[in-house]
RNA sequence: GGGGUUUUAGCUCAGUUGGUUAGAGUACCUGCCUGUCACGCAGGGGGCCGCGGGUUCAAGUCCCGUAAACCCCGCCA
């Protein structure tokens, strides 16, 4: 019976006459006494469906014992709706099925929220029901698209020469980076393999085997806690290519996020992506992944307040702080409120405060103003090149947590100030990173990217005259992909060298030993004619979370996790029994 | 580990200064209705006010604790 099947959405008017039959569910129903409206959805779309009692009585009395989200089969005529009653509001509305016959294929319970999205319906309760949620149009939307997203990723990359190729996912545990998740070998008692973070060492691994260009989308596993963009297993369009460098790399994924854009949301990125240095995000946006939807610059005003008898700034200053700020063009929409609650709002990235002042046609007004002095505030509409009504923001403390501050409060300031293009599509790549950096706490240096990252040959030589102080001047080759401030992608080339490699272990404090327990199988192939090459990996979630407008990457994923990293449906994770804990060896300890 | 917001009918929400029997819209049930399209009209049922303590003559409302969801800091090479 399930042959010749037409799709709702798909029906038209080119179809006027013809005997179709649809299954689908019962999206709403209207009755009005000797004729009942039943709207049938399926995964295309809505049609009317037509019972004429004078037609059929028995076919309209089973339509009106239908209830939202019974599941029919209709069959009948597609008829032309007379001009009066077409309906505009859905793609179908010029026709609509006369129904001959109507099966009700299997009952529904009452939804327990509305299958049309009309109104927001608590998360909580849309993951619990995710089966019906995905019911609703805007999760439709959204997983239709995701398939599309994978599917022009696959033909895109096939095109230039990619070949897909799975790698583990019951992988070894390697020390840096994130949490790894674990999961126990029951053939191997008390060993564990891990989920991957990312198939970084197998995708180097396929270099050296001569795959050349190799891609997958695949899961990543990182045991982290969540963000509204961070979930704990997440789709990486992951990619490793030999001979190659960071620009034609750069050029490759620039043609995909084209095409993405183009056919998922039918428009045009008709320029090509700014390149910018990490320390020029770093000193004008606070973040290595600037937003450059809001145009307003954090400057450094260190050099100004050197000989300030303001002694918050001045003694900030000979204590090893830095002052910075930002001016916010601004003609009276933000209160004293705002900026009293901002003053607050900003400890949570670590600053005591956020001392500020109004700038008005040439003068300095309220909040600090009456602590500078003439000749600081000359310097100071030089530095912000204040002309328009503004609001000059300081933070006040060590580097990175004026950059944190600054950081944020520009977004969230424009955000309050609606100065955000929400229509804007600003994507930009972050080169020269550090390869290295040193953490005061632990005494020890950590890769930037990741350990296997290649630093700029110039800099090589560098790295035997190695301090704390001057690491940061040994850049990467590594690249980010930035859009709208969110990092959707990053990548580098990669160290083919085995020698180059022991050294950077060695730096990161990775024992000899640690480096052959560990990673023994990548140091080997390196020895065994490893062509030069590099990768890149983007986050599938996130850039469709962006191209969507969607508020976070559960909105563009089936099946995600609440913060706390439980699934609502299956109720996962759960407590196992006594004989599979026995089985692997592994006792829980109660705390 | 920490900060914030929220939690009242199936769903979305209101609930004033602590004071009668906790409301609205929608959904649901019943009846009427032949061109609706968020159909309409009439009637009806539906509440552990997240949970546990406390204050009070009296708590949805005040206090303490706790849970969950969400947002954020830390964390995420």
């Amino acid at each position: 019976m399930f042959n010749n099947r037409s799709y709702c959405g798909e029906l038209g008017i080119e179809d006027n006459g013809k005997e179709v039959t649809v299954f689908g569910w019962v999206d709403r129903k209207r009755d009005l006494g000797g004729v009942v409206f039943l709207e049938i959805r399926d995964v295309t779309g809505i049609i009317q469906a037509v019972f004429d009692s004078s037609f059929s009585k028995e076919n309209a009395e089973i339509a009106d014992s239908t209830r939202s989200e019974f599941v029919v089969a209709v069959t009948g005529k597609v008829r032309e709706r007379s001009p009066e009653t077409i309906n505009p509001n859905i793609p179908t509305g010029n026709i609509e099925i006369f129904a001959s016959s109507i099966e009700i294929l299997n009952k529904s319970l009452v939804p327990p929220f509305p299958i049309d999205i009309r109104e927001n319906v608590n998360e909580e309760v849309r993951l619990k029901y995710r089966y019906l949620d995905l019911r609703r149009e805007d999760m439709k939307e959204a997983i239709l698209k995701r398939h599309k997203m994978m599917q022009l990723t696959r033909e895109y990359l096939s095109s230039h020469r990619f070949i897909e190729i799975e790698t583990p996912i019951l992988n070894k545990s390697t020390p840096e980076g994130a949490r790894d998740f674990l999961v126990p070998s029951r053939i191997n008692k008390g060993e564990f393999y891990a989920l991957p973070q990312s198939p970084q060492l197998f995708k180097q691994i396929l270099m050296v085997s001569g795959f050349d260009r190799y891609f997958q989308i695949v899961k990543c596993f990182r045991d982290e806690d969540l963000r509204n963009d961070r979930q704990p297993e997440f789709t990486q369009i992951d990619m490793e290519l030999s001979f190659i460098t960071p620009k034609m790399i750069m050029e490759i994924i620039e043609g995909l996020i084209k095409k993405a854009v183009k056919e998922l949301t039918g428009r045009e990125i008709d320029y090509s992506f700014p390149v910018m240095d990490y320390d020029e995000a770093i000193s004008k946006y606070g973040t290595d992944a600037p937003d450059t939807r809001v145009s307003i610059e954090i400057r450094d005003c260190s050099d100004i307040f050197v000989n300030s008898s303001f002694n918050v700034f001045s003694s900030s200053l000979s204590t090893g702080g830095v002052i910075k700020g930002i001016a916010v063009p601004d003609s009276g929409k933000l209160s004293r409120k705002m900026t009293d609650d901002y003053s607050d709002y900003v400890r949570k990235f670590g600053a005591k405060g956020f001392p500020m002042f109004k700038y008005n046609d040439g003068k300095l007004e309220g909040g600090i103003s009456k602590f500078i002095s003439e000749d600081e505030k000359l310097k100071l509409i030089e530095r912000f090149d204040l002309k328009e009504p503004s609001v000059v923001f300081f933070s006040v403390d060590k580097e990175q947590i004026v950059n944190a501050t600054l950081a944020h409060m520009r977004l969230k300031i424009a955000r309050d100030l609606d100065l955000i293009d929400d229509n804007k599509l600003n994507f930009l790549w972050v080169t020269n990173f550090p390869l290295i950096e040193y953490h005061e706490e632990d005494r020890r240096f950590y890769a930037v990217h990741h350990p296997f990252t290649a630093p700029v040959a110039d800099h090589i030589p560098l790295l035997d005259s190695l301090t704390p102080e001057n690491a940061k001047k040994i850049k990467a080759q590594a690249y980010d992909i930035v859009l709208n401030g969110v990092e959707i992608g990053g990548g580098s080339i990669r160290i083919h060298d085995s020698s180059l490699q022991s050294k950077i272990f060695n730096i990161l404090g990775i024992s000899e030993e640690e480096a052959r327990v560990k990673f023994s199988f990548l140091l080997d192939a390196l020895q065994y004619g490893a062509p030069p090459h590099g990768g890149i990996a983007l986050g599938l979630d996130r850039i469709m979370m962006l191209l969507l407008k969607r508020s976070s990457i559960r909105e563009v994923m089936a099946f995600p996790k609440t913060q706390k990293g439980q699934c609502m449906m299956s109720e996962a994770p759960s407590p196992v029994t006594e004989e599979q804990l026995n089985e692997l060896s592994i006792r829980i300890v109660k705390k």
